[in-house]
DNA sequence: TATATTAATCGTATATTTACGATAAACGCT
DNA sequence: AGCGTTTATCGTAAATATACGATTAATATA
């Protein structure tokens, strides 16, 4: 049991799912708001904004880098981070395309 | 381990973590897609165009009604369940300011 | 009243997520 | 070359999510 169905259903459906997914954590909006204030910045300036240990701060800025939310690259010893812009113009449009579809169809 | 820390971040993260949450499965896009086109629907109608079985279509609108994305009322012996435009338009909101701060901040 | 239909819940198995500490790898500096 | 700093990865434990079948509860209908 508990084998994933996500293969059954449509693209959009599991793309939306897949970015949600990735917003789904309130370490990850905070990193990503963290990102956008300081538009630049290195993962121990996040690791000592957040309530978690370095290690686990990886994992989540591992998997907005799965979705593509945010960019790294290494600069000497640290990893700086910012938020890829285009990649967050696509998925908001995804956004807003969705909700604005409901709205127009339940009112 | 893995215990939960959600309580030490922002109550706007958490809140959007939530939301997120909620959408971040394709089988509950497909529902609330579902819902739109229809308007109102049975548990049933949802159950035949999903590839999952009842109970786990069940478990699914649960979660919905959780975050209060859905709404649902028993009509005889089926279900009937429609989108809550309410909270809704809430979270659209939530969701646009979110993405909105980020535009400005990175560009 | 008995039966069928519909949907929620229960029990359960498995997969995934979340978290940590420990370790390893990469680099700067002395 | 050796040491400290930074961050990714590994190993692991525990919680949560996902899925199913079986059962139960509620109602409609014969």
């Amino acid at each position: 049991m508990a084998q994933n169905k996500s293969d059954e259903f449509k693209a959009d459906e599991i793309q939306l799912a897949e970015l949600a997914k990735a917003l789904s954590h309130p370490a990850r909006i905070a990193i990503i708001k963290e990102l956008a204030k300081r538009n630049v910045c290195v993962c121990g300036e996040i690791v000592d904004v957040l309530p978690l240990a370095q290690s686990t701060v990886s994992q989540h800025l591992k998997e907005l880098l799965k979705v593509g939310l945010i960019k790294g690259e290494v600069d000497g010893p640290k990893s700086c981070y910012c938020i890829n812009t285009k990649t967050l113009d696509k998925y908001m449009t995804l956004f807003s395309r969705f909700f604005g579809n409901l709205e127009s169809c339940c009112k």
